[in-house]
DNA sequence: TCTGGGGTCCTAGGACCC
DNA sequence: TCTGGGGTCCTAGGACCC
């Protein structure tokens, strides 16, 4: 048996036990500072009631509740509470798998009461963090993450050999993980309209879904595979310094946080998007890795040179680095050590009195 | 009037190697 | 001159999830 945890409204609900004035009330974390040009990142229970969900504009959900309580999003602390509960679920001894920022499963192999395993972690989560858990158990992780969504919030679902047929008979097929958008459609237009359909039509799809758990939950969790950072532009941008600025100063917040976690990437990705050229993507691959921020940088501009746009029209953009693997300094070039020596101090100096004290020039035209 | 940002996985074609 | 087969790497894009 599988256990899945899935977080209820886990960024509102954050924000909410650390401030009691927000309790009980509705609440929306945005994504960004600016109240009416964000999305809904989440919504709290009470905002959930009125019909806002995530993913929604927050000027709509202005709209419909104009008192609503807003906070941006700050995900440090949100992933900070992640790994603490991922420490605490180490605890049961099970291997444990990390599935999201607010998603856990456990392994229950040879664990006798699944049901009263998972009072006991929804229990402990609570004790903690003063926030809500709702756990599903099923026979493989898709059917336990679809029984985790069933009775939320604070719900525990299980799904066993008795309740298997009636719960998928009444279980819309777009709640399967991947069935939420075309893949459940296509299907959905062939009929087949609960879980149940699709069951007895492709059985597989339900069976084979072992996931993938850690044999030793006391090691930490797998490293990224990718790390980016986009902005989309608050109106269209062409001015080619403006675009590269934007460029630079997404090429630093990445390379900062592949520094941070000791990586150093082989490909780099540049993606840029705007009414007249669509949205685009092109990347380089090197045999040479890299954690500079100006060597992404210049990675960048070449990829875009090589798109051969002339004077684009911007709205968003993006830069994204992959084929990570763990930094090794002693295989630096002198040239490369000492320009090592340099971004290791920048870092300091960000460090220690906040990100953005010292920049690179260009970086300014985005103020 | 365009509505964020950070990820994962998959596929299919082309280049290149043996 | 024409002929096979297997494999990896890279690129570009799509789909989905939270």
């Amino acid at each position: 048996m599988i256990l899945h945890v899935d977080m209820d409204a886990f960024f509102a609900s954050i924000e909410q036990a650390i401030n009691p004035r927000l309790k009980g009330k509705p609440l929306i974390v945005g994504s960004r500072g600016s109240k009416m040009h964000t999305v809904v990142c989440a919504a709290s229970y009470e905002a959930k009631h009125l019909g806002i969900h995530s993913g929604m504009p927050s000027r709509d959900a202005f709209n419909i509740c104009p008192n609503l309580e807003f906070v941006t999003a700050d995900q440090a602390k949100y992933i900070w509470t992640s790994e603490q509960i991922f420490e605490l679920l180490k605890g049961f001894n099970s291997p444990l798998n990390y599935a999201s920022i607010d998603e856990f499963q456990m392994d229950l192999t040879g664990i006798k009461n699944a049901v009263s395993l998972g009072k006991e972690v929804k229990l402990q989560i609570y004790a903690n963090f003063n926030i809500t858990a709702s756990v599903g158990i099923a026979k493989n992780w898709l059917l336990a993450k679809l029984a985790s969504k069933l009775n939320k919030p604070d719900g525990l679902t299980l799904i066993n050999d008795e309740n298997f047929e009636e719960t998928l008979r009444v279980t819309p097929l777009n709640k399967l993980c991947g069935m939420g958008g075309k893949n459940g459609q296509i299907f959905m237009n062939q009929g087949l309209k609960t879980c149940w359909d699709l069951y007895l039509n492709l059985p597989e799809f339900i069976n084979n879904n072992p996931g993938k758990f850690e044999e030793n939950p006391g090691k930490s969790s797998e490293s990224p595979k990718s790390v980016s950072h986009s902005y989309t532009l608050p109106r269209v941008e062409i001015n080619p310094r403006v675009i590269q600025a934007w460029i630079r100063l997404l090429s630093e917040m990445v390379g900062v946080r592949l520094r941070q976690q000791n990586l150093v990437c082989r490909t780099v990705n540049l993606y840029l998007s705007g009414s007249e050229i669509g949205s685009l993507g092109a990347q380089k691959t090197s045999q040479i890795t890299t954690n500079d921020s100006y060597e992404i940088y210049s990675k960048c501009l070449k990829i875009m040179a090589k798109m051969s746009l002339k004077r684009p029209k911007i709205r968003a953009l993006g830069v994204s680095v992959s084929q990570l693997n763990q930094a090794d300094s002693s295989l630096l070039l002198i040239e490369e050590k000492q320009r090592e020596s340099l971004t290791r101090a920048f870092d300091l100096i960000n460090g220690r009195f906040g990100e953005g004290t010292i920049y690179p020039a260009i970086t300014s035209f985005t103020r």
